[in-house]
RNA sequence: GCCCCGAUAGCCCAAUGGCAGAGGCAGAGGACUUAAAAUCCUCCCAGUGUGGGUUCGACCCCCACUCGGGGCACCA
């Protein structure tokens, strides 16, 4: 009685002390160590998004891993070398901004703040190769940024500029337009202005057509909602370039439209207020002053201001005039904040009867419109409402009658033969701009010389390491405090040795992540970026996971540097991620957790109450893996109570290991078989919910079996418990681990390998037929699963209650799905 | 304003043109226990947002709408 009593207490599911129990045998059989010589086994890449190291792991990063974890440790039970690596996303502004309001070096808080991270997600068990990890803020990895930086100047494809650029005036540096999110800085939420600087850019237009194009690969891989953010971001447009000649300028001015149908209908032509042109055109004018009163008056007005979309039109008249090239008719020139300077030539040919904004500009300015599509709308002058629609060309020469499309084909062509014009493309997508002022980023590898301009700074040289943050002052000052470390900054130039100066600013952190995925297959390589033979055996990723808010930022980088990486045949492949799987937000009641709403779910509070296990699990199971979770739906403490119920059927399994199961009850071993296969097919297409449900019917089965079936003692309900076990390893590694034990195997499960499943269990030996007549529902019937369609028909027909159905009625029709249904209509 | 996604039981979610319910949460009852916890068993609940259409048959396909979520928003 005592000792019984003892003994169950010893055997209880005791999940902290198991998590205790084989942490430490875990480090020491390292069941994830990827790429050990001569491993045969197939590979795959599975990669999770890196974190950024602020403060220690939350809710979100746990659903990322649990997810990425079940894919990876998938197929290490299913016999492939996996590489799982992870790593740290560690400069950037957070680093910095903390360690101006602490006084400590932006290092220190960094590293501090991986070390955390890094010790709970050992804890939290993922299947990472703790042998791969890096950090980007290393010099040994942020050397190759800055040597991937010069392959880029080499090429071209990296270059100076000034420009109009976003501006933060909160944290104090310009922002890439991916980073203006309505206005706003992305961070700090702060109304983003403009500046003139001059500043690094990547050349990415020039694969705009590329990453446009090649998305057509990743359809059905990617997430559908990705794949249209990123194709809406390039926007291109196809269209045709127009000349206009303009009076009293030798040069004429050529503007970009998707409508070259529609240019007999041009009544008037605008320019942008802040392009080139404009001031030009406006030089000795009698609307000079005027011009320069409204230009001011526009650069002072914020984004958010120009992004109103209900914001009345304004403008200024030039009193200058441009000629239209297929009827001779002058054109008044204004200008305008309606038409943007960095979007096709910054000049635009006005239609106001076919586009609803240069409509609004002809009505507040008093100009004409000339309708030349005839369409079933209503006349755009009369109702405000320009009309876009397709229709019959009038008032257009030798367009007339024509349709849009038709019409578009021949302007161009006509223009064509003229010099006038030829047909061309745009795209929304500017240049990347990657100089930020800031201290805590890659050093731009550049030496700037009185007499030889820009000077790279030669390979041998590199890394150009960040200057001991000591003494320097990093508050955000609208230059990089890396100008203010004068021994740092000032160098000799490489080229004539005269004195010079490096370039301060430090790389837009989108850089690193864009290519890290190819570190990882070579952290211990010293001699370049990337081993191209290890490379070769491990990507493309077979496998990435991370959250949609990188939907169009690091995504569209990463491809277009892998693009690049592949124009310099350093890559064989042009699409880096083969699938994509983004993962929902964890939310509580309903919305994000936030500090100010109070509504934060620690991560490490729940772990603490109900283990790692039953965490996981509960984020698995919440639902569809894109699909947001809310932490009130779901049930920690249910996982935990699923999971002992799970764990206590390996402690009342008597057979010995190695049974044969074929000896094993026949109908829990088809359970078992099905279960097996709904379960790898359940994770192959991402429905872990699925999986998991399926998991919880297998113990549901075996329960029953033990309790009241063919016993603990029976072959089948080992193969059960061993497949309960093994399928459950992917979600709760501590409690499978302790399973497996107890079932008398050796650690670790991990490597165990998946079950495989015998066919023969998989066919039912009977299946249910339904019985419709005219497709309601009136009887059920058992019949052989390979029954045929005649067979089955017959034994419909035969069936007493469709008998007294149809008996005196006609049968229209019979239709019959072996072996599922017959249905009889009457 | 334009585009995309979604809506199934009190709640989270399954059901890939063929029996609407797999799994879980919550709830109710019972067994075991001196008692509680734990455990086990049983039960309860919707006809799939609305209106049409296609089909022998629709949660599933098509059209229109309602509601919810997301993206884009002077890009000519």
């Amino acid at each position: 009685m005592w000792h019984g009593r003892i003994r169950l207490m010893h055997e209880a599911y005791d999940v902290h002390g198991i998590q205790e129990k084989w942490l430490p045998v875990w480090d020491q059989i390292e069941p994830f160590k990827s790429g050990r010589p001569g491993d045969a086994r197939p590979k795959k890449y599975v990669l999770d998004m890196f974190p950024y190291p602020s403060g220690d792991l939350h809710m979100g990063h746990a659903e990322a891993y649990a997810l990425g974890d079940v894919i990876a440790r998938y197929w290490v039970q299913k016999g492939f070398n996996v590489l799982h690596p992870i790593g740290w996303d560690s400069f950037g502004l957070p680093a910095e901004n903390a360690a101006i309001k602490r006084g400590i070096d932006p290092r220190v808080w960094t590293y501090e703040n991986i070390a955390v991270q890094k010790a709970s997600m050992r804890r939290y068990a993922c299947s990472f190769d703790w042998d791969r990890t890096l950090h980007t803020s290393d010099p040994e990895y942020y050397k190759w940024n800055q040597w991937l930086f010069l392959e880029f100047y080499e090429k071209g494809l990296a270059y100076r500029k000034d420009s109009a650029v976003n501006w933060c005036p909160n944290d104090q540096t310009v922002l890439a337009n991916e980073q203006v999110i309505g206005g706003l800085c992305e961070r700090c939420y702060t109304p983003v202005t403009k500046k003139k600087l001059n500043q690094w850019y990547l050349k990415i237009t020039d694969y705009a057509d590329r990453l446009l194009d090649d998305m057509n690969s990743l359809e059905g891989k990617w997430p559908e909602k990705v794949l249209m953010m990123q194709r809406n971001w390039i926007g291109r447009s196809h269209g045709a370039e127009v000349v206009f000649e303009i009076e009293g300028r030798a040069e004429p001015i050529t503007v970009y439209t998707t409508r070259p149908d529609t240019l007999y209908g041009a009544t008037f032509m605008v320019v942008a207020v802040d392009s080139a042109l404009a001031a030009e055109l406006a030089a000795g004018s009698k609307a000079e002053s005027a011009f320069k009163e409204y230009l001011e008056k526009t650069k002072a007005a914020s984004d958010i201001d120009r992004l109103a979309t209900d914001r009345p039109k304004s403008g200024i008249f030039l009193h200058r005039h441009a000629i239209n090239p297929v009827n001779g008719e002058k054109l008044q020139i204004w200008v305008s904040d309606y038409v943007l300077a960095d979007y096709g030539t910054g000049a635009i040919m006005a239609v106001p009867a076919h586009d609803q904004r240069d409509l609004d500009f002809a009505r507040a300015m008093g100009l004409p419109v000339r309708v030349v599509v005839k369409t079933e709308e209503e006349d755009a002058f009369v109702s405000g409402v320009a009309t876009a629609g397709d229709g019959a060309l009038i008032n257009s020469g030798s367009l007339n009658g024509l349709t849009k499309d038709e019409a578009i084909a021949k302007i161009i062509e006509e223009l064509a033969e003229k010099q006038l014009g030829k047909s061309a493309k745009n795209y929304r997508l500017r240049d990347w701009l990657i100089s930020r002022q800031r201290f805590w980023g890659t050093p731009i590898p550049i030496i700037h010389c009185p007499s030889c301009g820009e000077v790279p700074v030669p390979e041998d040289q590199l890394p150009v390491e960040l200057p001991d943050a000591t003494g320097l002052d990093l508050k955000p000052k609208g230059s990089s405090p890396l100008g203010a470390a004068d021994e740092w900054v000032n160098v000799p130039c490489p080229k004539c040795g005269e004195a010079a100066k490096r370039d301060a600013d430090t790389m837009d952190t989108f850089f690193d992540s864009s290519w890290y995925f190819l570190r990882y297959t070579s952290v211990q390589f010293h001699d370049r970026a990337f081993d191209i033979e290890a490379v070769k055996t491990w990507l493309p990723v077979d496998q990435y996971v991370g959250g949609v808010t990188h939907a169009i930022l690091h995504l569209l980088y990463s491809r277009f540097v892998t693009k690049v990486l592949h124009d310099m045949d350093y890559l064989e492949f042009e699409e880096p991620f083969t699938r994509l799987l983004n993962q929902g937000m964890v939310q509580m009641d309903g919305s994000a957790m936030s500090k100010s709403r109070g509504n934060v779910v620690r991560l490490s509070d729940e772990l603490a109450t109900h283990g790692v296990d039953a965490v996981r699990l509960s984020l698995v199971f919440a639902g569809p893996p894109e699909d947001d979770i809310d932490w009130a739906d779901v049930s920690p403490s249910g996982s935990f109570k699923f999971l002992n119920r799970a764990w206590r059927i390996s402690g009342d399994v008597t057979s010995q290991p190695g049974v044969d199961f074929k000896n094993g009850d026949i109908a829990l071993r088809k359970v078992t078989a099905k279960s097996l296969f709904d379960i790898s097919f359940a994770v192959e297409s991402f429905r872990f919910n699925v999986a998991v449900a399926r998991i919880m019917e297998l113990v549901n089965a075996t329960r029953k079996a033990i309790d009241t079936g063919c016993g603990g003692g029976d072959p089948a309900v080992r193969e059960a418990a061993e497949a309960i076990a093994l399928a459950l390893s992917l979600v709760a590694p501590y409690t499978a681990e302790d399973m497996w034990e107890r079932l008398g195997h050796k650690p670790a499960i991990a490597l165990a390998g998946w079950p495989t499943i015998d066919e023969s269990l998989l066919g039912a030996e009977s299946v249910t037929v339904v019985l419709q007549i005219s497709g309601k529902i009136k009887d059920r019937i058992e019949v052989p699963p390979n029954i045929s369609a005649a067979e089955l028909e017959k034994l419909a027909l035969e069936n007493d209650l469709i008998k007294r159905e149809i008996a005196g009625a006609q049968i229209k029709k019979i239709i019959t799905v072996a072996p599922k249904l017959v249905n009889i209509v009457i």
